[in-house]
DNA sequence: CGATACTGTATGTGTTCGCTTACATTGTGC
DNA sequence: GCACAATGTAAGCGAACACATACAGTATCG
């Protein structure tokens, strides 16, 4: 048995370079020879470890957001003891939202819903983001409890829009840095309390 | 002077069903022959109707953004007092938002909004949207006070985030149409009054 | 060693795309 | 009715694309 495979590590190693190439250049511009270029291989690497352009794109998907959550959990690590989880993420984001720029892979895959494999993963991702955020906010509404206007899973639910209206301001310089972050810290903490204080 | 120009009808009677193709097919697999079949033309025809096929995108976007606003304001004018038009306006979207698909040019538009064209048009609508909306929640909330936590130009945009996830939640079937409105209500609510109650 | 599967390089290939060109037909103002 | 621009039809063109093939090098095992 030969030269064991190394075409998982490969996939690992290339996956965040493609992220970076779908996120820069969107589905359609990211052709085949620039992920190859980009990943310092030829072309036919890259379908020796996926199938298809779309497997690598819905790969890069899911490695988009599983690098988002993994960011959001080390710094609920690193920073202990001032305020809830949920306010801390809150003004993390308040800050930092976006800069990554990861959020254009997921318009991306939003205008390439119509194929039944992407339109799953993204339902998928998305799913994970709201179990996410739920559980946040219902942890932090416990700590600290107070009437309730707005139902934990339908804020939820509106924290991903702030999100989603906040990407496409910073995407289309309709909103100054200032004024996003004063959209998220307000409308964030209404939504978080579900209700006015 | 032989044969006056018929050029600006053809190109009204037609950006409906250029809409329509961007709205299904998406830019990238939106093909001009496509477009062209579905106009009933030959593509230089397109072609010499607008300079290329971004241009054609481009004037699709706006007219999409026209016609819902229209509609908007036919509503409007239609049903009259029964509550503010924040009021109608919220109740309507709840039952129909996104049923026409057409938020679908939007996020076709986004993945592509490395191109300056596109993305200035995009920034225009959104700026336009935002203006409607602002003015609906600035009367609702001139004719029924209250302390208001949650600045109106803030909601406006909050608003439109709440309306691109349910639209995000419609396009992958993240949640029933029930959830749909139940998220509309709730969170639209909130975010008119700037409070709860 | 030496067989063998893994890894990399170079070069097609059929198709599709955005866009163009050539040319025939039509309708209007003088 | 005739000049002439507007309108339509048909064909094609270079480029780019996703993906494939052919083959050389290489590391690991018995």
């Amino acid at each position: 048995m030969p030269r064991p495979s190394r075409i998982r590590e490969k996939r690992e190693s290339l996956l965040p370079v493609l992220a970076d190439a779908f996120t820069e250049l969107g589905y359609r511009r990211a052709t085949t020879a620039a992920l190859a270029e980009r990943c310092g291989v030829q072309e036919n690497i890259l379908y020796r470890l996926w199938p298809d352009k779309k497997a690598m794109f819905v790969a890069a998907i899911e490695y988009v957001y599983d690098f988002s959550e993994q960011t959001w959990l080390r710094l609920l690590e690193r920073r202990r003891g001032e305020g809830s989880a949920a306010q801390k993420l809150l003004a993390f984001e308040a800050e930092h939202h976006g800069e990554f720029g990861h959020y254009r892979i997921i318009f991306a895959g939003l205008s390439e819903a119509d194929d039944p494999d992407v339109r799953e993963t993204l339902r998928r991702v998305y799913a994970r983001f709201h179990r996410f955020l739920l559980g946040q906010i219902v942890s932090h509404r416990q700590a600290a409890p107070a009437p309730q206007a707005l139902p934990a899973d339908l804020a939820a639910w509106a924290v991903i829009g702030l999100g989603t209206v906040s990407n496409i301001a910073r995407e289309l310089g309709a909103l100054s840095d200032a004024d996003r972050r004063r959209l998220i810290h307000t409308v964030g903490r209404q939504l978080l309390e579900g209700d006015s204080r």
